[in-house]
DNA sequence: TGCTATTATGTTATCGATAACATGTTATCG
DNA sequence: CGATAACATGTTATCGATAACATAATAGCA
């Protein structure tokens, strides 16, 4: 492990000589199975050991046309929800011997996507995965150019297409069993307060609130909801403009925590009391929701999972596609859970 | 644009036969600044468009053995820390044209750090960031190793070492502003809820906090604190510990956000009133923070902008050393800043 | 006018590894 | 015992680009 020069790369010539072998017979020690004598072996081995040698990737990428490498594209890293995602991804990149190459995108519109995917493809990365929020019309450019990138890609938290691999939280379903929550609590005028509806997500969750409460027989009226941004502060205005609109609601399904907390902080301040007169649930399952006051039911999504099964999906598409098999598209859902806490725990 | 074979790579070969040059020249037209007649340049552009051509940054890294990419080794991602100064960092690296290549250590032994750093150098990266917090003698292998390091090597909120190079918050700073704050609005019984005092980053709040009122000619004894683990929930063990501990406190200084709400919450539990009876101040400024009950007043430490200066630095060294310039260690801080809110509003 | 500088382009070597092929040696078996 | 398979190793071509060198045409100048 002890080089005397340290300024130059040792490389496998270098290995080679030492040994007194090719450098195939190298090659055939790193690599494995392959012909090659005990005797051998040791020796190779030994002069790696001392030489300090490591194969370059890159020599190594060039020659198999493989990396070893997925490209992660995300949106929003200083949010914790993209963070818990690639959290997630370089999880199990790692356990399945993939390194990541990363570029976050620094806005939402479709500007720098074909540079991204170009400087990403000149990488020769095996596969991509794209983390970026779906919102408005901002995944339409995959429809034209999906077929010609020439790796798989993997697209996490899209509305599902056909023909398009994709894994997703079930907002829909998150949101149904929120709303259900309430219902089996004895509410009925339950109100919305939604993320921006240009994002899908925040669709979704809505419109799995609109739909159990119809379901139920209830009105679910654009009277009873309002919309935030995600961040505490529009959670605020949007309480209000609640509080207006709906006077006499008594429950809320809040389409993220943070949004939730500032309905929390304002409903205690005008002397609500909670979770009596107004029940409040939120969405994510942040860590700090347990220690609000009164901490929050909600529903937890596990984005770790989330970033972990986008990780495994597209390394299969990779492999199938190095063995010429066809790669079948599929769409997956992740179900998130009901954590209940004390914003609707009446007895 | 139109590739009518869409599996196999285009390469230079393919757009030399097609524009009828040499490959040198097309690689002359890629990279400009060299001659080039201008009808010569303007048919090889011509065709690199219409075959949509990309040159493959592995093929280049390993001729010019320089990659343009940043090893980055994380720790903690799920945490909103870590991945703000990764924010920062994936920002600036794009900005200088950088890539990134992503490593996240899932423990804080020191078992994988060889692996790590030779799995970074086999992608010959031009340099690498170090971003993982110190705790306990994590970070005591790099006296033994990183002279054999063959490349640049910046630590990000560490120690500050003779010889090596790092960039940190100025967390001390940080905590005499806080202590002072306290001081300035007529506190004299100040306690401290610290971090886990294995990190360096939470022992140099402490010591900000232990100085300034030694400097004021108060106390700081062991009874006056007690350590949380930077989570909510730990933030009410220590604050239920130092109630017990140090009864007559008038104000606490607590390590970070997170467990600031916790004590937020508890004292609100317990009648406290906040601030007349308790001042509370945080660290970190979470976006939450601005809407907690009552709102906390903190330090705000710019994550984002030590991620980005972290990568100015690693450029300029990076770029020093192909100038075959030596390189000059330097441990460099970032101020953070006083926010004022309700937890300390006393008028 | 002839010599050097500038412009324009091509040829060959090279980066560090593996693939594909070739060759020689040793075991195995009918 | 000779043919064939299994083992062991070396040689050459290759991945996709650029570096280094070579060549040729034109221009400028003493």
């Amino acid at each position: 492990m002890n080089l005397s020069n340290p300024k130059r790369r040792i490389t496998i010539k270098d290995v080679a000589q030492a040994a007194g072998v090719s450098t195939q017979t190298v090659s055939r020690v790193m690599n494995k199975f392959s012909y090659v004598s005990e005797e051998t072996r040791l020796r190779v081995e030994a002069v790696v050991e001392e030489l300090g040698y490591r194969p370059s990737t890159l020599a190594r990428s060039l020659i198999q046309q493989r990396s070893y490498t997925l490209g992660i594209v995300t949106y929003g890293l200083k949010y914790i929800g993209p963070s818990r995602t690639l959290n997630g991804i370089a999880d199990q990149a790692d356990k399945l011997g993939y390194m990541l190459v990363m570029k976050e995108l620094d806005n939402l519109d479709s500007s720098r996507i074909e540079d991204v995917i170009d400087s990403l493809l000149a990488r020769q990365v095996d596969g991509i995965l794209w983390a970026v929020p779906e919102i408005g019309d901002n995944h339409a450019w995959l429809d034209g150019r999906l077929q010609n990138i020439s790796v798989p890609v993997l697209f996490i938290a899209m509305h599902p297409r056909p023909g398009v691999s994709s894994v997703a939280t079930d907002n829909y379903q998150g949101a149904v069993t929120a709303t259900e929550h309430l219902l089996s609590i004895g509410k009925r005028r339950i109100g919305h307060i939604s993320g921006p509806l240009s994002w899908w997500e925040a669709m979704e969750r809505k419109r799995g609130w609109r739909e159990t409460l119809q379901k139920a027989g209830l009105d679910a009226s654009e009277q009873q909801c309002s919309e935030g941004n995600w961040s505490p502060a529009s959670g605020e205005q949007a309480f209000f403009q609640l509080l207006e609109k709906f006077p006499d609601l008594d429950s809320v399904f809040v389409a993220n925590d943070q949004m939730a907390l500032s309905v929390l902080r304002e409903a205690h301040r005008q002397g609500i009391t909670i979770p009596e007169q107004l029940a409040v649930i939120g969405f994510d399952n942040i860590p700090e929701s347990a220690h609000f006051y009164p901490s929050l039911t909600t529903i937890s999504q596990d984005l770790q999972l989330l970033g972990e099964e986008a990780v495994q999906s597209i390394v299969q598409m990779v492999q199938a596609r190095q063995n010429r098999e066809s790669i079948v598209a599929e769409s997956r859902f992740i179900q998130p859970t009901l954590v209940i806490r004390e914003s609707t725990a009446i007895q």
